[in-house]
DNA sequence: GAAATATGATTAACATGTTAAATGGTTCTC
DNA sequence: GAGAACCATTTAACATGTTAATCATATTTC
């Protein structure tokens, strides 16, 4: 069998938990999570969105997110309402508060990603995500076929 | 500020995750979790092995494999004792339980790795784990000088 | 060689990941 | 338009991630 350490999810786990150790102390600073700051971040660019559609752009299950609002809006650093049209719905906006802190971490978390680039190599990182997308593809579709040809959708 | 769902660690996530979707079903058919399975294979390819030293293999940190380990003795498929010369350091060994465990799940996992690389390529993935080892080294260095002269250690 | 310090492992406490089930609201169907 | 089927979200239950604290054993220091 494949030696162990060197399988892809590892090789994965351990690259993006090299990263993340650069980001947590500054996050902690300022008691967020990783997955709260993903929330956060979202929702800054944006008006207000789904809780649905939130979930898959910070690429976290209905539970996580379901708890991490809760918590959120205890925190006052988001605010919720729900749809007119569809009461099932609910929408999410980010506060002032929450406008307030992201400007606070954001500068010290765009340094370390500097850093992070300066040393791997702007253009390296570019054809790395690329990769990365790629492979996020190939593997969503393995178990199809198991040839080169996709058959589309 | 960068676009969100294009930051590397998301990047990276999403990549893992799109492989690990594929391996869970197999595990848990037979009620294994990623990380159990990690630590099965990684005591597979020792006789024995010390606790922290399979920490650091199977990349976990203290308390989540003192848990694990601990659900795996009571299901029989490891084997602890503590080692005579040093009575803090526990050693622990897969036992003939846990191999064959290992034999019966290998092969469809071995099946997927093989479907993924196909689709992404191998020479592909080769290059992609050099990146990913390299990023892993540059994310560690982050923050230690600013430059590429690596001042080693 | 006893007290102080350090180390290996576990436990504690809280947050998230994961799957299943429940809750509430909406739409479809007859 | 009442009941079935469906959909969005939350809750539940259990496993892991993360940091701090604890416990037992080793080592150091005087």
């Amino acid at each position: 069998m494949r030696e162990f350490s060197r399988s892809l999810p590892m090789s994965l786990l351990r690259a993006r938990e090299a990263v993340m150790r650069q980001f947590r102390p500054s996050l902690r600073d300022h008691s967020l999570t990783e997955q709260q700051w993903r929330i956060l971040r979202a929702l800054a660019s944006v008006d207000t969105i789904e809780v649905t559609e939130l979930a898959r752009v910070a690429f976290l299950l209905g539970p996580s997110l379901s708890r991490i609002l809760r918590d959120l809006e205890a925190r006052h650093l988001i605010e919720r309402r729900v749809a007119k049209a569809d009461q099932r719905r609910g929408l999410v906006s980010i506060s002032a508060k929450g406008v307030k802190l992201i400007e606070t971490v954001a500068p010290s978390s765009e340094a370390i990603y500097a850093a992070i680039t300066r040393r791997y190599g702007a253009r390296k990182l570019r054809e790395l995500q690329e990769m990365l997308h790629e492979l996020e593809d190939a593997a969503s579709r393995a178990g199809e076929g198991d040839g080169e040809a996709g058959e589309s959708e």
